[in-house]
DNA sequence: TTAGGGTTCG
């Protein structure tokens, strides 16, 4: 009798006509009779051969609705004589018993296999299975090294909501999708960022569901986990693939609420993206699913994510409050990359001497109008703050900052960090109802709770950040110690903004784009304007010298342009090129998060257009309807506000950018809308 | 024969 030779089997991206294939099942449906004779299951099943996403759809028929294999994701499943098809231009698997074919499921959590013929070998197949469920192992690993962010939306956040810390959870048609970049449509080309999205609605069986932790499925799960993570899993949990944090055994945990770990390893780049190199163990602190979680990883100092080319990360964030992953900066290509030269901001808080009250209410109150001269002080004052900075914009040229400093267009900016007592007179128009003993419960209250992560209910932001969603954020204090220039995208409460009124023309101001002079324009101003008819009207701005003809004696001259008043600015307009001055929202605003600075931010030009809806500053000042609407929402943000119980405000989900100035660090918010 | 992992995109 001759020996039977061995089954040869292919893998899948080979397989066709009639062969013999090994997979490891993605995806099952549920059978369902076809109006045929048969029952139909359809799978997808995949191999190392297929790239990540993609699958070979296989159809099981069969007159048996019990004679089907039971599947889960994860089972590996051997096909005997698997006839393979098209189907919408892609091959197709087609598994029919009465054309001989055969199958033989390995289930991922049982010893027991399914067969659709009692005669089945199996010798040669345990080998196969064996690298089979290596594979499916290799990659469940690569997955769960990371920690990655959940955008939920619409109905789902209310869901989201109801999430509990260390709660499983089971997310329905989860939408992975490499992110991209809005501007230009294409994915990053610095660093791939998958975005994990459930969207709006509930088809597709889209939603979430709680587990609970006796269910079989949440079993599995941490069956899974435990051999992935190894042996040493019952007392480690990997964060981003290079810490192993000891647990504090959950139930078991002795750690009292508050009490904050600050030993987690600072690891930089590559490190981060690199899976099972360089563990750090920081004893003591605790891991997801204990209630002291959260606070531990708000203090640890950040990891650095990979910004190597094709580098593959997930995105981290408060979504799931689980934020200790990766501070991804986007590199400010507007400005050159230089350190400052003063170093004073970036000595780091701590070496940094605290304002006194006045000093920060002037930081409030100084706007970005305030006189150099208005706000000096003497060398010893002036050795506990910042130096004064002078308002230019990145693209500023060197001449443009001469030019600007001459004009002693200046503004004050302090980096600060008072005392919570020192915090507490911030809100000036509320310094009365402060004092007060039926409010200085309330106050304290908020106080305490903006030094605290955001519950999840406050992460939805009413603010967003448009178009970095992929950029992690980072904390106010670290912004202080990073190099300058440079963009960021923070999660931060307003504290108060400047000028704190509601007149549109206390924040719309003629600025002259070249010497960077701010002028306050008034309503009687502006009104009189409205009325005066003497004016020449001309076709564009390269034109208005050929309109002016010789008269360069008055270079404020206005004139119409397209229908709009044009003014020139009187110091930096030639016979040549005449500078029209802009209008420009002017204001500021001191921002405060979990890491207990606070920065002054200042929004003008074109972001603060963008940050007011893209309502521009022209607009407003004919019609301010929707501009009051505006700061209506602004007014709302306010964290500091006696009246407000902590769960009205919403924190500002923003970019800033930072840049140097000749006397210090300035920051700008940029890409924000005010929504 | 039957029926057929594809869609959401903030």
């Amino acid at each position: 009798m001759s020996k039977k030779s061995p089954v040869k089997y292919v893998s899948l991206k080979d397989a066709s006509g009639r062969c013999n294939v090994f997979g490891v099942v993605q995806f099952c449906k549920q059978p369902v009779k076809t109006k045929g004779t048969d029952y139909l299951m359809t799978i997808s099943i995949t191999d190392q051969s297929l790239a990540a996403g993609d699958k070979l759809v296989c159809l099981i028929f069969h007159p048996s609705l019990e004679a089907l294999p039971r599947l889960t994701a994860g089972d590996v499943i051997r096909f005997h004589r698997l006839k393979i098809g098209t189907f919408n231009d892609k091959p197709q698997g087609e598994a029919k018993c009465t054309l001989g074919c055969s199958w033989l499921v390995f289930g991922a959590d049982t010893e027991q296999l399914q067969s659709s013929s009692k005669n089945f070998s199996c010798t040669d197949d345990d080998r196969q299975k064996k690298d089979m469920t290596s594979t499916c192992k290799e990659l469940q690993q690569l997955d769960s090294s990371f920690l990655a962010d959940v955008w939920f939306y619409d109905d789902h956040f209310l869901t989201y909501l109801d999430m509990k810390p260390a709660q499983f959870i089971k997310l329905c048609n989860l939408h992975a999708a490499i992110s991209k970049d809005p501007d230009t449509g294409q994915p990053f080309t610095n660093t791939t960022v998958v975005e994990l999205v459930i969207h709006r609605g509930t088809s597709y069986g889209r939603g979430i569901v709680f587990l609970s932790n006796d269910s079989p499925e949440v079993q599995c799960l941490k069956k899974r986990m435990k051999e992935i993570s190894g042996p040493e899993s019952t007392d480690t949990c990997i964060i981003n693939g290079s810490e192993k944090i000891q647990s504090c055994g959950d139930e078991g945990c002795n750690r009292t609420t508050g009490e904050i770990d600050t030993n987690i390893k600072q690891t930089r780049p590559s490190a981060a993206a690199t899976r099972g190199q360089g563990e750090e163990t920081s004893e003591n602190a605790p891991r997801p699913g204990c209630s002291h979680w959260d606070n531990a990883v708000s203090q640890s100092s950040p990891q650095y994510a990979s910004t190597d080319q094709n580098s593959k990360i997930f995105n981290n964030e408060n979504t799931l409050k689980m934020n200790s992953l990766g501070i991804d900066r986007i590199h400010s290509d507007r400005v050159e990359r230089k350190e400052m030269e003063n170093t004073t901001l970036r000595q780091g808080s701590k070496r940094k001497p605290m304002a006194t009250k006045s000093d920060y209410e002037q930081v409030v109150a100084s706007g970005l109008t305030t006189q150099k001269d208005s706000f000096c002080r003497d060398e010893q004052e002036s050795s506990e703050i910042l130096p004064d900075v002078i308002v230019i914009s990145s693209g500023s040229t060197d001449s443009e900052k001469h030019a600007s400093l001459n004009q002693s267009n200046s503004m004050e900016v302090v980096m600060a960090e008072p005392s919570l007592s020192e915090y507490g007179l911030l809100d000036t128009c509320n310094s009365q109802s402060l004092e007060s003993d039926s409010n200085q419960s309330l106050y304290n209250e908020s106080i305490q709770s903006c030094f605290s992560l955001p519950s999840p209910g406050d992460v939805c932001m009413l603010q967003t950040a448009t178009g970095h969603r992929h950029i992690n954020r980072t904390s106010l204090r670290e912004i202080l110690d990073y190099r300058v220039p440079y963009k960021f995208r923070v999660l931060a409460w307003l504290v108060d903004f400047y000028p704190n009124t509601t007149d549109v023309y206390d924040f719309v101001q003629e600025l002259c784009p070249r010497c960077k002079i701010l002028k306050k324009i008034g309503r009687e101003d502006s009104e009189q304007k409205k009325r005066k008819k003497d004016v020449r009207v001309v076709s564009s701005v390269t034109s208005l010298a050929e309109c002016l003809g010789g008269d360069f004696g008055n270079w404020n001259f206005e004139v119409e342009l397209n229908d709009r008043e044009v003014k020139l600015c009187s110091q930096c307009s030639t016979e040549e090129e005449p500078v029209p001055v802009e209008l420009t929202y002017v204001l500021r605003m001191v921002l405060t998060d979990s890491s207990n600075c606070f920065l002054p931010v200042n929004l003008w030009q074109e972001n603060a257009t963008k940050f007011f809806n893209g309502i521009k500053p022209e607009k407003a000042l004919e019609d301010d309807k929707e501009f009051q609407n505006a700061i209506c929402t602004l007014q709302d943000c306010v964290l500091l506000h006696p009246s407000k119980a902590r769960t009205d405000v919403r924190p500002l989900d923003c970019c800033i950018f930072s840049y140097s100035t000749p006397f210090g660090t300035n920051f700008q918010l940029f890409d924000t809308i005010l929504a």
